[in-house]
DNA sequence: ATGAAAGCGCTAACAG
DNA sequence: CTGTTAGCGCTTTCAT
C-alpha cells in the first residue's frame, strides 16, 4: 500500500538504483529519464522511506538536542538558533530534556546515540565527569552550547563568562559600590554559575573590597529567588548597595523587592543583570545588562556541528564570541572620564 | 566495527532471534539464556540500532512537533508538556518551527512522514484548508494542540477560547466600563485571535454596548506592540478605559505604557489578559489573566496522541480542558453581590 | 547512463 | 523456549 522506490522503478522502466539516483540529484542520469522518474514520483505520491534511507547510508540528517529545559527562557533561545541553522542544513532535530539532572543526560545521549544521530548539541550547566567521558567516546560528534567542559576537549561555543562577569561587577565598582551582593541560582544548576561567582570575587579583590559570604545569595534562578534574595538581603546588618543577578528573572525579582519596599532603583539600589533576554526591557527601570547571544550561540553551535559531520578542517572548535554590556535603566550612568 | 545483534548472538551462542527477544523484554527466554544474553549485550556494549528496528517494525518511537515558535512563552511551555509525556510513553519528538508560515507547515509535515514518525502534534493558529486537507490524509494520526479547525474533524485539546474570552470582557463591564480595548497580535497568527474577538463583541453587544473599530488593535503580540496599542489608543478621542490584551506581553506593554505617561493600573485603567504565563507575576500590578493551560494542553495533547497510535477507544477526539481567570491587581477586586 | 545485487541491522512470522 | 528465514525500503559498489 505504500509506496516504495520499487514501485516508482517499475512504473518508470527503471531500476531502482536509476530512482535513488533521481531522488538524491545525482547527475548521472539522462534528463528524459528524470522527467519520467519524476512524473511517476509525482503521480504515485512517492515519499522516499528517511529510515530505509537511514539504514541504508548510515546517515539520518538529523541531530540530537539536549537542554536543561525548553520552557525556560534561555534554552529556548538556544534551541531555536539551533534549529534554524539545522534547517539550513536540512537537518532535524531531536529534542529533549534534561532537567540537569546527570542520569537523563546519560540516557538521553544513549537513546539518541541508539537512534543513530548524526551528531549532538547538548547543554549542560555541569559537564561532570562521567558526561565528559561519554561525550568524548561516541561515534558522532557532539558540541556543547553555552556550557563548558574545564578542559576544552569538547568543542563548544560560548561567551567569556569570567571576563562578562567581571566588567559586569566593575561597573558597580566604578560607581563608588562597597556592599556589592551576588545573587544566583544554585551554582551546579546555574549557566556558568561559577564562573560569575569567581569573577564577582576577583573584581572585588581586585577593587580592594573584601568578599562577603552574606552577601551571595545561591538558591534557584526564578523571579521569586529574586524576590526572596531581595528580603534576605535587604534586611542583613550592613546591607548590599547593588547587585549582580545571575540572569534576568532574579534581576526583575530584585528590583521589585526593592520597590514593593518602597526602594527606587536605581537611585537608591543598583542591579546589573546578566542575560538580556526580552525581558530585559519588560521592567522599569529597564535592565543594564550582560547580553548572553543565546540565539547566535546555538547557531554557531550547529554551524559547528555540521563542519564536524561533514569531516571538514575547523581550525577552533573552541568558540568564543564577543560579548558586551547593554546600558539600560537599573544602574546609573556610569561616570564620564 | 558497531556492535550488532548478530554479534552478541554469536558471542552468546543463541540465535538472533533470541537476543531480539531479550532486547525487547519478551517473556519467552529462559532466564539463564536471557542472563547470559545480557551479559553479553553488557560485555560488547551493544546497542540496538532503533533506525534498523524502526525499517523492520514500521514504528519509530518518535513523534514529530511542529510549532509557531519554539522562542515563545507559549510555545516553548506546550512544548514541554507535549516532551514530559512523550518521554513517559517512550517517544522521542522532532521539533520544528513553522513560524506560522502554511508552506513550511507542510513541507514540515512531509519531512517528518519521510521520517516515519509514528504520529504528529501540531501547533497552528490558522489551520487553513490546505493543511487541513493534508492533516487528514496522513498515514498516522495527528493532534492539535491549541489550535483549532473549525469542522473539529481532526483530533485536538484546547480551553473553550471564546467562553473565556467572553468572561474576561465580562469581567470588565461588570466593572462599569463602557469603553472597552481589544489588543492582540495579527488574528491571523495569534493564538486563536480570532475567537477572543467574536467573543469581546458578543459581550459588549450583550451588555448593550456597541463595537467600536477604533478600539480594536491587532497588529502583532510582543510587548513593543501593548507599547504601541496605548500610545495609539489613549490618545483617541473618548480613550478606552480598560483593555482585554491578548497575552501577558501586550498587557505589560499595556500597563507600561500607561505608567510611563503617568497612568495608574488599576486605578485609571483596568488591563485582562490571556495567558497567564510566568510574566503575569512579573509586573506591578500583576496581571489578572484568563490562564491558558498551555502545559496541559501540551502534555493532554500528547497523551491523546499515545491512545490513537495505540489504536485505542477514545471517547472524545476533540478535548476542552477547563479554564479560569487568574484574579490579580490589574484589575479592581470585581464587585461583591 | 543504467542495472544487478548485496547488504544496512533488526523484527516477525513460522517451525520445531 | 529457541532457531530459521524472509523481508523492511533504500544506498551503493560493481558491471556494463
Amino acid at each position: 500500500m505504500t509506496v516504495t522506490i520499487y514501485d516508482v522503478a517499475r512504473e518508470a522502466n527503471v531500476s531502482m538504483a536509476t530512482v535513488s539516483r533521481v531522488v538524491n540529484g545525482n547527475q548521472n542520469v539522462k534528463p528524459a529519464t528524470r522527467k519520467k522518474v519524476l512524473e511517476v514520483i509525482e503521480r504515485l505520491e512517492y515519499r522516499p522511506n528517511a529510515v530505509a534511507r537511514g539504514l541504508a547510508s548510515k546517515k539520518t540528517t538529523t541531530v540530537g538536542v539536549i537542554i536543561p529545559d525548553i520552557a525556560n527562557n534561555l534554552t529556548a533561545e538556544l534551541t531555536r538558533g539551533i534549529e534554524d541553522i539545522a534547517t539550513m542544513y536540512h537537518y532535524n532535530i531531536i529534542l529533549a530534556n534534561s532537567d540537569q539532572s546527570e542520569d537523563k543526560e546519560l540516557q538521553l545521549l544513549d537513546t539518541m546515540l541508539g537512534k543513530q544521530v548524526d551528531g549532538v548539541v547538548m547543554m549542560s550547566n555541569e559537564v561532570t565527569d562521567k558526561i565528559k567521558f561519554a561525550l568524548e567516546h561516541t561515534s558522532v560528534p557532539i558540541v556543547l552550547a553555552g556550557s563548558i567542559e574545564k578542559n576544552h576537549n569538547i568543542p563548544s561555543v560560548n561567551i567569556d563568562y569570567y571576563e562578562a562577569a567581571y566588567e559586569a561587577v566593575n561597573q558597580l565598582i566604578a560607581n563608588g559600590h562597597k556592599r556589592i551582593a551576588f545573587v544566583s541560582g544554585c551554582l551546579t544548576y546555574t549557566v556558568n554559575g561559577h564562573y560569575k561567582l569567581r569573577a564577582y570575587e576577583q573584581a572585588l579583590a581586585d577593587a580592594g573590597l573584601s568578599t562577603d559570604s552574606n552577601l551571595i545569595y545561591a538558591e534557584d534562578d526564578q523571579y521569586d529567588d529574586g524576590l526572596e534574595a531581595w528580603s534576605k538581603l535587604s534586611t542583613i546588618e550592613n546591607p548590599p548597595t547593588a547587585f549582580f543577578a545571575g540572569n534576568d528573572e532574579i534581576a526583575i525579582g530584585l528590583i521589585h523587592g526593592a520597590q514593593d519596599n518602597g526602594v527606587n532603583v536605581p537611585e537608591q539600589i543598583e542591579v546589573i543583570s546578566f542575560e538580556n533576554s526580552k525581558l530585559a526591557r519588560m521592567v522599569r527601570p529597564q535592565l543594564t545588562s550582560v547580553v548572553l547571544p543565546l540565539y547566535d550561540i546555538g547557531a554557531v553551535a550547529m554551524r559547528l556541528l555540521t563542519k564536524l559531520m561533514n569531516k571538514e578542517q575547523v581550525e577552533e572548535t573552541n568558540v568564543i564570541l564577543p560579548h558586551r554590556i547593554e546600558q539600560r535603566q537599573s544602574i546609573k550612568t556610569p561616570a564620564q572620564p
